[in-house]
DNA sequence: CTGAAAGCGCTAACAA
DNA sequence: TTGTTAGCGCTTTCAG
């Protein structure tokens, strides 16, 4: 049982117990980096277990120089798709004994920056990053010295590693499938229009019909934010217009919004209007109908930004994941 | 322009280019605890400019004692209920300089053990803690002295301070409010039955159906998992004994799961059978039909659960949080 | 108002 | 194999 402590109780505390010096504690705790006799190691263990010891990791960090902490900075961690890579990196970071500490912007860049000067003086060694917005705080983290792989889609600025799925080509892919089941008319609904991968989905988009020489329509680019009730209003927008015949949301949660707004006006998804998304989760595998998407491999991109972060620095500046056509009823598939 | 650092700049470089002393640095950066002179002041704040000096928060939580930083353990992140409570603490903790070190279990007690005893170590200074099952790790966390809140259902341990909703009485008022749409056969699909939340809202379910004189059926309980996989087996499960006019899912994604298999079977909802719901989030406002559901105040739980941490340690062990019931489509409303 | 110096708890180089 | 001790970078007391 351990004793009552009303001081912290430290490594000279435990050394004393067991009749042995400090060095020989931390060899022990950390077998290593010297051997120790097996009986002094017992008698080591022994008073670890009687004092009720424990190690002070914040001293280990500052006298090893490692804290062994990652930071993720993410525009909103209530995003399901952002949730599920966060639930990825933190348990490949916690195979190799990291920890994350999470950076939820709330959507606001000045919270974001803020998020990132705190991680970054709370010494991580290593930063996994979406920003908010289309300028990244890149030169903040370079100038620091941490390591940092982003997980957008980012201007092919020198020395910033990012890990990302081709967003024209995924978004070429679906909606060429769209088109492969005789759909014209497709619309599209963007995010914020200055941002890189609403670009990237929307030239994708784009190819797409001009390859099947089905001409791009102004009217039917709906740009706005990558929420729920911004996929919500743009179907009441198209209301207004007239529909096309399929939709193409460019995240999940405004294909969301768009399920209940067609669900309102009693149109049926996909038999009066196909719909298809980027970036779904396994929650689009159970709405009604499923949702055909593109699916991130959120396992393998884990385990790759974690691996980056380990082996820095690295050349591979900008390294390209597949991505994978999740097909659902959505889009009229049976 | 900072100089190009090949050593790591510190505060003694910066008290030398300022020509004063390493304690005056400190205090300018922290304003305090002593005062500056302005003119020193100056000096300092250029040299630190000049020396792109960044201090070192491992440094400063060592010799101050405190780390800034409370941990978040809970089974899963990409539980879009747990999601919520996440993003919403760790804007809560940023107001107060902290930060949040993410714990996801991965739905594993030995990961979640694992977990806990990782963040101790890492000295934070208050954990907020939703355990995998029915048996937390409470003694870890007190023999360290760390403060805790518990976000379960707890059994009443002494000194756990835990923060709820009245589990029970939720349950109740939700089951209560099909009885009043005039169901009569009302069915619940359950989370693991030695689970206390998994009780509680079980007996809630029965109270609101003994004081109607209903009965108890126990074919109508179907126990097994908090999963949306759960919740689509339960429907099949339920087909082959026939249906209720009603059922009550105890959390979000057995109600997506519902949600799906019931679509698959052609049964309307609520016109064939209604569905209400546990612990919503704002996705039950965007299923097809709209989710009836009980509704955590996530924000006010996250404000009070710092608070806890903050003022610890008190006495008010266990807190009790309002619930909100959300109405939506799926019960019958609307 | 400012400087010197003693820690914070641990690591690891150096001695023995 | 083990002990001694000088840091890690910062805070803060105690003297000036």
């Amino acid at each position: 049982m351990p004793d009552v402590n009303y001081r912290k109780v430290t490594r000279v505390d435990v050394a004393r117990e067991a009749g042995t010096s400090v060095a020989v504690v931390s060899y022990v705790i950390n077998n290593g980096p010297r051997p120790v006799a097996e009986a002094t190691k017992q008698k080591v263990l022994a008073a670890i277990k009687k004092t009720g010891y424990r190690p002070n990791g914040i001293a280990k960090a500052l006298a090893s120089g490692s804290t062994q902490t990652y930071g993720l900075v993410i525009p909103d961690i209530s995003n399901p798709f952002l949730a599920s890579i966060a639930h990825a990196l933190q348990r490949e970071a916690f195979k190799h004994g990291h920890v994350l500490l999470l950076g939820d912007a709330g959507d606001s860049r000045v919270r974001e920056k803020e998020l990132i000067n705190n991680l970054l003086l709370r010494q991580v060694e290593g930063l996994i990053y979406t920003s908010v917005d289309r300028h990244p705080y890149i030169d903040l983290i370079q100038s620091s010295g941490t390591p940092c792989v982003m997980l957008d889609r980012v201007d092919p600025t020198e020395g910033v590693s990012a890990l990302q799925v081709n967003e024209k080509l995924a978004a070429y892919k679906i909606t060429r499938h769209l088109i492969e089941h005789g759909f014209k008319d497709i619309g599209i609904i963007c995010g914020p229009i200055e941002m890189l991968n609403t670009q990237d989905r929307l030239s994708g988009w784009e190819n797409a019909l001009v390859e099947a020489n089905l001409g791009i329509q102004k009217k039917w680019v709906i740009a706005g934010q990558y929420t729920r009730d911004w996929g919500y209003q743009a179907i009441y927008q198209m209301q207004k217009i007239g529909f096309p015949e399929a939709i193409f949301a460019t995240n999940e949660l405004q294909a969301f919004g768009c399920l209940k707004a067609l669900a309102e006006l009693k149109l049926r998804v996909p038999e009066d209007i196909a719909l298809v998304c980027f970036n779904g989760t396994v929650q689009s595998e159970y709405t009604v109908p499923t949702l055909t998407t593109v699916r991130q491999p959120v396992d393998k991109i884990a385990e790759k930004a974690i691996q980056i972060l380990q082996n820095w620095p690295n050349k591979e500046a900008i390294c390209e994941v597949d991505f994978e056509l999740q097909i659902g009823h959505s889009c009229g598939c049976w």
